[in-house]
DNA sequence: CTTAAAATTAATAATGATTATCATTTACAA
DNA sequence: TTGTAAATGATAATCATTATTAATTTTAAG
């Protein structure tokens, strides 16, 4: 059995082939950050036949699942990202739309440090940095 | 000369009684973040006919013309507040749903550095800190 | 291996927020 | 006051996403 298809047993959903496709999608890609369009775009260059409808759903399933995690980023769209469990936060390029992974310990240490001054605890955060190419 | 009009003028924007009127329910309103729909909602209680694409359109201009800020917060859809200049950050507790503003100099610092950085120049940032309260 | 129930899929309609189009109206400089 | 560029309002269009539903597929049982 292969490894998409354990990882989704393990995540407790049924091996299908879209599901499966869909996986390998988002570990082949080069480019970290996929959209539903950019997955179905992939499928489709692959030659497989998956409904966009089904990618969303799927894409949500996974999100759920916590196989991906979704970033709403301005401009109305949502992306996804396989978990591989490695935190950082994200730049976008408002010109190009390209997306560019950092990772501040100061940034997070503060946070955590205004949360406590508030009376609360951290669980979270999401930071995107907006940004052009300097002239 | 009223305030609403000198504000537009300043603003570089014609004065027209949809500008003005905008304006108005934005300084009016009890409620800080008010979405599109929000404001076209304020003006028909007020009894003023002006269509929901001059909403927009108008809250739009107010945007490039820095009179208000929008916030892009669960993805879905945009919220505008007027740009009284104290920007701040947000803090949600995932418990309640209470909302806290904050502002911390070093992490608007942290995050200039962080774009120039990367070769870039920073144009906005969005940071939501989700906490809950401390056992 | 077959089979049947339950889950999943694909096509497409529907949705909700927002933007574009365009004929009509308005602001304002001359 | 008037000419003209800008703004408006009604509505169509768009874009990402979700809902519907009939048909297909998975999986567990026999």
């Amino acid at each position: 059995m292969s490894t998409e298809n354990q990882e989704l047993r393990k995540a407790g959903l049924k091996v299908t082939l879209p599901r499966v496709k869909i996986l390998q999608i988002l570990e082949q890609s080069e480019q970290r950050h996929l959209s539903a369009e950019d997955v179905y775009a992939a499928l489709r260059e692959a030659g497989d036949e998956v409904g966009i409808a089904t990618v969303y759903r799927v894409l949500t399933q996974f999100e759920s699942a916590g196989l991906v995690m979704r970033h709403n980023f301005d401009g109305g769209h949502s992306v996804f990202e396989l978990d591989r469990g490695d935190h950082h936060d994200h730049m976008v390029c408002v010109d190009t739309g390209r997306v560019i992974e950092f990772h501040n310990p100061q940034i997070e240490r503060l946070q955590e440090k205004i949360a406590k001054e508030h009376g609360f605890t951290l669980t979270g955060h999401s930071l995107v940095l907006y940004v052009k190419p300097s002239a």
